[in-house]
This record gives C-alpha cells, sequence and structure tokens, in this order.
RNA sequence: GGAGUCGUAGCUCAAUUGGUUAGAGCACCGCCCUGUCACGGCGGGGGUUGCGGGUUCGAGUCCCGUCGACUCCGCCA
C-alpha cells in the first residue's frame, strides 16, 4: 500500500492542483452534517482534509465515523482554500485536500488526556508516554534534541574527534555517586557497575593515542531524582590530548555558538565571561551564578571589626566574613516572607539570617541597635541603603556565609518576581576551582571535581606542603542561566602525581593498585597530556526547550521514585533467574 | 532520611463560615447542522471527593493516620 506521498507539514500554495497521498492521526474533526473537516496531524504538522458529501458520499459517511487519535489515509486533490478561509496559524493553512478516498487504518480507544493542551497530570502522561509524545511540545523537544545532537556530532567529527564507544558494563569505584550493579553471573559473588561517567576509560583512550574522543554518552548514578536529575542521563563527553583549559573553552564556545544559530536563529557572543570559583562565591555565593540579575554580595566585614554584635564579633574571630545583599524596594517584605528566607539561609549552613528594612527612613532591625554610627553609615554607602530597600547579612566562614547569602539572593529574587528575560542567555565559565574539599562527616579530603584532576601548575608545592584546601584545579565548570550545564578538567597524566593525589585522598597503595592500578601502569607507558569536558545534554537541551524539567526532553523518564510507569520498571524478577545469578533477595517481594 | 505543596468526573478546575441531590468547560454518547479550523445547536451518560479512622445532627470542607504525585534540603567525585 502507498501511504503518503509527504508528510503532514510539507505542502504550500505550490503544490495546488496536485494529487496527494497523506497518512496521519485525526487531530480534530469539524463535521457540519454536510461538509466534514479533518485536521491530520504527523510529527511534521496539520493539513485540512475536506470531504465533500455530493462529492462522494462514501468517504464523507467514513469520515463522520472519525475520532480524535485515528490512524488514517487519505488521498485527493490539493486545493486553494476558499477565499477568506485561510488559517494563517497553520504553515499548510492556504491549501486543503479535498479528499476521494479514505481509507481506516487503525481506531483508536478515546484517549485519557487531550493532544492540544498542557496537562498537570505527569503520572498519566508517563504512563501513555506513547500518546504523550505525539503532543506537538514533546515532537518539538525530541526534535530539538535531535537537531543538537546531531550539530554537535558534526561539528566534533569536523574537529577531528572520534565516536569511540566504550563499556557499560564496567567497575564499581569508591568515589562519588552511588553505582548501580548488575550481577556477573559468569564470576558468581561478582558485580559489574553501570557507569557514573566514561572518565577512566576516555583518559585511557588518550593514552591509547586515540587523541581526540567524543561519546553521547549515557550515565547511570543511583541516587535520589530531582527535576533536573535522573538515575540514568546522558552526556556529551569529550576528551582531548596535547591541549589546554583554552583549546576546551574555544571548543565548547564554537560548539555553542552553532547550536543557537542553528536552533534558535540567535548569534551568542564569544569568548563567554570567565570568573574564578573565589569570585562567583564572593559576588553571587554560588559556584553557578544566574548572572541575569544584579544583586549582588558585598563584604562589609571591614565595618564591623569592632562590633558590640556577638554574631558579626564570633565570625570574624574564627576568621570568617560578613556578607550582606541589597533587596531593593523589597522592605515590604512580609514576616512570613523573612522567615523563608531564614529558612534557606539555614538549609545552607547559616545560624540565621539578620536583617535591616529601611521604611519611613528609619532602620528597622532587631540589630541595628549594636551599631554605632559610624558604623551605620559606612554600611549606608557600601551598601547603597536606600528608602524601601532590605538589607541581608550572612556571617560565618568564608563558604557558608557565601553560600548561605547567594541561596537567599535566588529566593529573593523568586519572591520578589524580579524580572529575568526568558530568552537570555547568560553564559559563563566558572574556573580555578579548588581541587580538595574537606568532609567533616567523613573525616577526610573528598576531590571537588574527580580524583583525575589536575591541579595548577603553580599550586604543586601546596600538594607537597599539605596545603591542601589551597591547592586550585585545572577544573571548570559552564554555567547557563544559573544552571550548571558541564564540567571538566584537565588531568593528571602522570602515575606519580596521580598516586599522590590518592595518597592526599586517603586511598592507601593496596587499594590505589586494587581500583585504579590499570591508570596507574597505562601512565608508566607514555601518557599524553590531555583533558576533556562533559556537557549535560538532557539539561542543556531542557534549557533551550524552556522546560522546567529535563523529563521534558527525555522520551521515556522515570518519576521521582525512579519509576518508568509506562513498562512499570524495575519489577519482580523470579527466583529462579536470581538463583542463576547467586543472589538472593532480603526484602519482601510485595 | 527531612520539609513543603497538591490529590474532587477521562482532562482542566469550582463548590462561601461545616449545611439540600458535589457543579462548569472540554472530552464521551445520541440527534441536528454544507466552509469550519478548539465549528456550532439541542439532549444524555459519567463521582468510593486518593484510602482508613475520628469529631459532628450533618464532612469534599475540621482533626489523626496512611498512600501517591511533584518541588526543595540531605545526597548527586
Amino acid at each position: 500500500m502507498h501511504y503518503r506521498d509527504c508528510s503532514c507539514g510539507a505542502l504550500r500554495a505550490k503544490d495546488v492542483g496536485r494529487l496527494i497521498t497523506l497518512s496521519g492521526w485525526v487531530a480534530s474533526r469539524r463535521d457540519h452534517g454536510g461538509v466534514i473537516f479533518i485536521d491530520l496531524r504527523d510529527r511534521d504538522g496539520i493539513t485540512q482534509v475536506v470531504f465533500h458529501p455530493e462529492q462522494n458520499a462514501q468517504a464523507a459517511a467514513t469520515a463522520h465515523t472519525l475520532r480524535s487519535e485515528d490512524v488514517i489515509c487519505v488521498h485527493g486533490k490539493i486545493v486553494a482554500r476558499l477565499a477568506g478561509t485561510e488559517n494563517e496559524a497553520l504553515p499548510t493553512g492556504s491549501l486543503e485536500l479535498v479528499a476521494s478516498t479514505l481509507e481506516v487504518i487503525n481506531r483508536s480507544q478515546v484517549p485519557p488526556f487531550p493532544m492540544e493542551e498542557r496537562i498537570g497530570n505527569e503520572d498519566l502522561r508517563l504512563t501513555y508516554r506513547y500518546l504523550d509524545l505525539r503532543r506537538p511540545e514533546m515532537t518539538a523537544n525530541l526534535r530539538l534534541r535531535h537537531r543538537v545532537t546531531k550539530i554537535i556530532r558534526d561539528m566534533l567529527d569536523q574537529e577531528g574527534f572520534w565516536e569511540v564507544e566504550t563499556p557499560i558494563l564496567c567497575n564499581s569505584t569508591p568515589e562519588g555517586a552511588r553505582d548501580f550493579l548488575v550481577p556477573a553471573r559468569l564470576s558468581p559473588g561478582k558485580f559489574y557497575a553501570l557507569p557514573q561517567a566514561p572518565q577512566q576509560y576516555k583518559q585511557l583512550l588518550m593514552v591509547g593515542g586515540v587523541d581526540r574522543y567524543f561519546q553521547i554518552a549515557r550515565c547511570f548514578r543511583d541516587e535520589d531524582l530531582r527535576a533536573d536529575r535522573q538515575p540514568e542521563f546522558t552526556q556529551v563527553d569529550l576528551e582531548a590530548s596535547f591541549i589546554s583549559e583554552e583549546d576546551i573553552f574555544s571548543l565548547i564556545e564554537k560548539i555553542f555558538q552553532k547550536i543557537l544559530l542553528e536552533t534558535r536563529a540567535v548569534e551568542i557572543k564569544t569568548p563567554f565571561l570567565r570568573m574564578t570559583y573565589h569570585e562567583a562565591m564572593n559576588r553571587y555565593g554560588s559556584d553557578k551564578p544566574d548572572t541575569r540579575f544584579k544583586m549582588e554580595l558585598s563584604d562589609v566585614s571591614t565595618i564591623f571589626t569592632q562590633t558590640e554584635f556577638k554574631v558579626f564579633a564570633h565570625a570574624l574571630d574564627h576568621g570568617g566574613v560578613i556578607k550582606a545583599l541589597n533587596a531593593k524596594g523589597f522592605a515590604s517584605i512580609t514576616s512570613g516572607q523573612i522567615e523563608t528566607l531564614t529558612d534557606v539561609a539555614k538549609s545552607a549552613g547559616a545560624k540565621g539570617l539578620a536583617f535591616i528594612k529601611v521604611e519611613n527612613g528609619e532602620w528597622k532591625s532587631p540589630i541595628v541597635k549594636f551599631f554605632t554610627d559610624a558604623q551605620k553609615a559606612a554600611l549606608a554607602k557600601q551598601m547603597n541603603m536606600e528608602e524601601g530597600d532590605l538589607i541581608l547579612f550572612g556571617a560565618d566562614c568564608f563558604e557558608t556565609a557565601c553560600m548561605a547569602l547567594g541561596r537567599v539572593r535566588l529566593k529573593v529574587a523568586e519572591l520578589q518576581k524580579i524580572f529575568i528575560d526568558h530568552d537570555q542567555l547568560a553564559f559563563l565559565w566558572v574556573v580555578d576551582f579548588p581541587l580538595l574539599a574537606y568532609s567533616e562527616e567523613e573525616n577526610k579530603w573528598n576531590a571537588v571535581h574527580h580524583p583525575f584532576t589536575r591541579p595548577k601548575d603553580e599550586d604543586a608545592e601546596l600538594l607537597l606542603s599539605g596545603q591542601l584546601a589551597e591547592i586550585r584545579a585545572q577544573a571548570y565548570d559552564i554555567v547557563l542561566n544559573g544552571v550548571e550545564i558541564g564540567g571538566g578538567s584537565m588531568r593528571i597524566h602522570e602515575s606519580e602525581l596521580q598516586a599522590r593525589i590518592f595518597g592526599a585522598l586517603g586511598i592507601d597503595e593496596n587499594v590505589q593498585k586494587e581500583l585504579f592500578g590499570h591508570l596507574l601502569k597505562a601512565f608508566e607507558y607514555g601518557a599524553p597530556p590531555h583533558g576533556g569536558i562533559a556537557l549535560g545534554l538532557d539539561r542543556l537541551i531542557s534549557l533551550l526547550a524552556q522546560e522546567e524539567s529535563i523529563r521534558e526532553v527525555i522520551a521515556f523518564p522515570k518519576n521521582n521514585r525512579g519509576m518508568e510507569l509506562m513498562t512499570g520498571s524495575p519489577s519482580h524478577v523470579d527466583e529462579k533467574d536470581l538463583r542463576v545469578l547467586s543472589i538472593a533477595t532480603r526484602s519482601k517481594q510485595s
């Protein structure tokens, strides 16, 4: 059977007069008793089909029985619409197909939700994902994802990168996220892990002389889910040899330029803004600052070196800082909102949130009584305090004070409904991350990026002298509109340095040999200097599509509890299948 | 593990201070309708108000518990 000559979005005025066959889904039926209109839909668009009973009684009679989502095939002549009945909302709106034959290929049950509007019930959408995907928004998201992926592949190919696949069944590692484990039947009691990222393999490809590698790589992390986190997600993973950070920056900037040009017809400026981690924390209280609005943090420590206010004095005595931010015109804040902001600050580790409201020419605040006139004057000047302003304070160690106010800053923007242009694209490189961070709970040093990250050359001595907190890494994140969409680093290519870092991370030599022996060994056989980056494809697409959740740009995502509702995975398996794998379960099978 | 928001018809939502038989639009079914485009008109069917308990003369509404969805914190090198 001949199903179609073109898609339902393809026909234009020039096609008038042609005899055309179309197939698709019934999007809507407008039955006038006599003439019947059908909107025929596929992924590319909608074409109006007309049935005239006086011209073709049988086709019209069948058309009368059509319902939403029936699959049909129609054949007929393309004609210009009657003057005044053109539909400018449709690209095909100047014409229609006058049906001479209609074949009903497959009837549809009444759909559980309408295709044309945005549905709030995500459960239902995920259960009937195959219907949800027919909705134009979802079709557009999948199309966008395809386009972007294709652009990335083509550009990296042009730049000399090879697409190489790395194992999905690999080894569990102690660092980082919880692994998904897969029992190894042929090695009873042993397990593979699904990769959190192809990190070690791509470095070994560099040792293998591949020189430039990339992969649209599925990654797996068994952690709790979020709107922007799925247990399996996709990274654009790449690595190159004999390069510097600058090479990575300009490559990625070039890719984004092309993506925005081709998907949005927008020319973005390069190079992107760059900011050190320290500056990002200092000014925005975040390692992924949203620079689309100002409201920057200010350091007011020097004003309060001599202060009666114990909270400030305590912070400064312990080597901390006092940070402040001016929420312009937000003195009208309610006490409930103050409480909300305080909770936000506390969730970031702050002990509280001091504030000053400037109302009717007065400073209304529980803490102003501790301030001298000189301090007030200095504060007013530095913070540019004006009638109607709200000043918020964070007093703690540098990281905590900044992070707490950084989160408060975002919450204030939300509460105050600060205007953010959603078409704006604020790209930003955050560079010079610390190499290591001390974990109080674990009582040990952890890698901020990952354990293969290269320290900055000028900070190498700090590793020898044990000033671990001071060491900066050749690591970088790329941020778009306050969302981290990728990160990478220059890597260590010397086994000696790598072993020293493992040592700093508290991984003893035996464990090093067992878990990372292959890497250390590989570095002894002429490893080239190399580095790379991984972009979070799902997040990137969701930002381009202006979606709140990455679930909107994944064909078959999992819900908050990691379940895929359409197929009902994960599910129980037979006891005998477990026996083959030498697995016994302890939880009750309900 | 913790916090918050929500849960009423297939879908989106309403239901005043606790008060009669829980409503509307869309969808669905039937009839009518020859230029609509979310066609229109008339009529009809459709409800364990997530579930369980409690208070009350009376609960969609108040209280307790529970289940589920989503958002956030923890977690995510």
